[in-house]
DNA sequence: TATAGTAATGACTAATCAGTCATTTGTCAA
DNA sequence: TTGACAAATGACTGATTAGTCATTACTATA
């Protein structure tokens, strides 16, 4: 397990320097002092490893909005905690996310295609939530655009400090963008992105997580993880979720304790949207 | 040379749906009903293709964006005209827009990267000279970030029609961010591209173009091009820079002659700048 | 220490690729 | 018809790749 995230972090170095095809087996080997053999001993083949990256960062990225979106209580914050936690995101994982940019069009895997649609719609979807709670039903026929604009401001602003080098002004940028997205918000009166495009955004994504998933994925990571507190948290969260015993706050209090580790992310949004603990 | 362009408009199909790297030489050739030897006289690699590509299409973008901006008269109409003219561009040659935007952040070729490099600076001059007309001082401290976000806009809005087969209205889209890019002109008051970052924007293109290049370039043309109003057009306008003996009025009237014709766009964009024809 | 079972190795295979070049085919003028 | 030159061919080379597997090294228990 410890190899695998040797392997793990070693190729997304060489991944975000070089590309994926252009990054071979036998490089990534070298690079972290073991053998060919070995590799393919964590992993069936290269293709298995960048879906294994995909979803351990797409999850971190996915799960961090989420809850900032979810557990932001003010209405005048929102918009810039959503910002500044979304660039921090791209920021931390960088390396990440300039593979997730360079290959994003690459159709050399459609698993790959797949599964970085699928997280891209779950960040919409927490978009949108939040777009409907702070202009409510002033915005109802440019809603979309809005999304795609929003998404567009983060992509194209990544760019400058993913691949320009720029030294990154979290506050700064995340003020300026609230700013912009504020005017298109609330002036926007004709959206390209309309009723009938919407079709476009919404044709998978149907396929809801089920309790047994949810357990099965628990299960497993409370093998892998050492730390005591996370550990005990998953099994009471559990036990909780085979038979509920505890109170809201409770349960609240154990998805606070394994929200900030990097392996429980995934599970802590699981869990919140399960229980529904929108903020 | 028909040979060569049957090879280029094949190729650039392949590389669209497949990618550069992607795509066998082998592949090119069996497409295009030639041996793999009749191939490498056309050109010296495969790395020479893909470069005359970038230089076969971004010269058309760019002096298409170009001859807009400085022709078009009136205030009002200008950014509908940049917006229409850029994407119906981009909409033209969607082969090609596919590439760019699949390969623009790989690194296989610095070459590649240079030259559409090259044209991108050469497009936000573009773009600067636009939004000083339009929104002159009051824009001053903003307007780097404008850029950013019309170039922005360009990329994003681009994808719904090159990846996702949007049909696109491009009366509705040039409106619609005509709008944005108002908005977020005339209300900005936190530009997150300040006064320090613009530097790396500045960074290359000083080089001017000579006389003698803009000459070469012409006689390499007149051989190329067929049409005969074009051909004499060409030559008078070669002749007419050598030694001037024109009025404006002609070699105004010989530019608009060639500038519709693909082969042309590059010579009128050089010799529009060279006479300095700003409307 | 002996033994069984696991982890790790790296030489090997089969496939693919860009680019070459000896050979063949086609096209002129004499 | 001939001969000279240019155009076109495709088998070939050498390099690189993902993935395999017989062999070796290591570890823990008896």
């Amino acid at each position: 397990m410890i190899k695998k995230q040797l392997i793990m972090e070693k190729a997304l170095e060489l991944f975000a320097k070089q590309g994926f095809e252009a990054t071979s087996v036998q490089q990534i080997t070298d690079y972290c002092g073991i053998s060919k053999g070995a590799f393919y001993l964590s992993f069936k083949s290269k293709d298995e490893l960048i879906l294994a990256l995909v979803d351990h960062f797409m999850i971190q990225l996915t799960s961090d909005i989420d809850y900032v979106v979810n557990s932001t209580s003010d209405d005048q914050k929102l918009l810039y905690e959503f910002y500044y936690t979304a660039f921090h995101s791209l920021y931390k994982h960088s390396n990440f996310a300039k593979i997730l940019i360079k290959e994003q069009t690459h159709s050399f895997n459609e698993e790959f295609i797949f599964k970085v649609h699928y997280y891209d719609k779950l960040i919409e979807k927490s978009i949108l939530s939040m777009i409907e709670r702070l202009y409510s039903i002033e915005v109802n026929h440019t809603k979309y655009d809005l999304i795609y604009c929003i998404k567009g401001f983060m992509n194209t602003y990544s760019h400058l400090f993913l691949f320009y080098n720029v030294p990154l002004d979290l506050d700064l940028l995340a003020q300026s963008l609230v700013e912009k997205t504020n005017l298109l918000a609330r002036h926007t009166t004709i959206p390209f992105i309309s009723q009938e495009l919407i079709q476009m955004f919404k044709q998978p994504m149907n396929e809801e997580v089920t309790k047994e998933q949810i357990l099965e994925i628990m299960e497993q990571k409370i093998e892998e993880i050492e730390e005591p507190i996370e550990k005990e948290s998953l099994i009471l969260l559990k036990q909780q979720l085979l038979e509920p015993t505890f109170g809201p706050a409770i349960v609240k209090g154990l998805l606070e304790n394994i929200r900030n580790h990097p392996h429980c992310k995934w599970i802590s949004y699981l869990l919140r949207n399960y229980y529904e603990f929108k903020n």
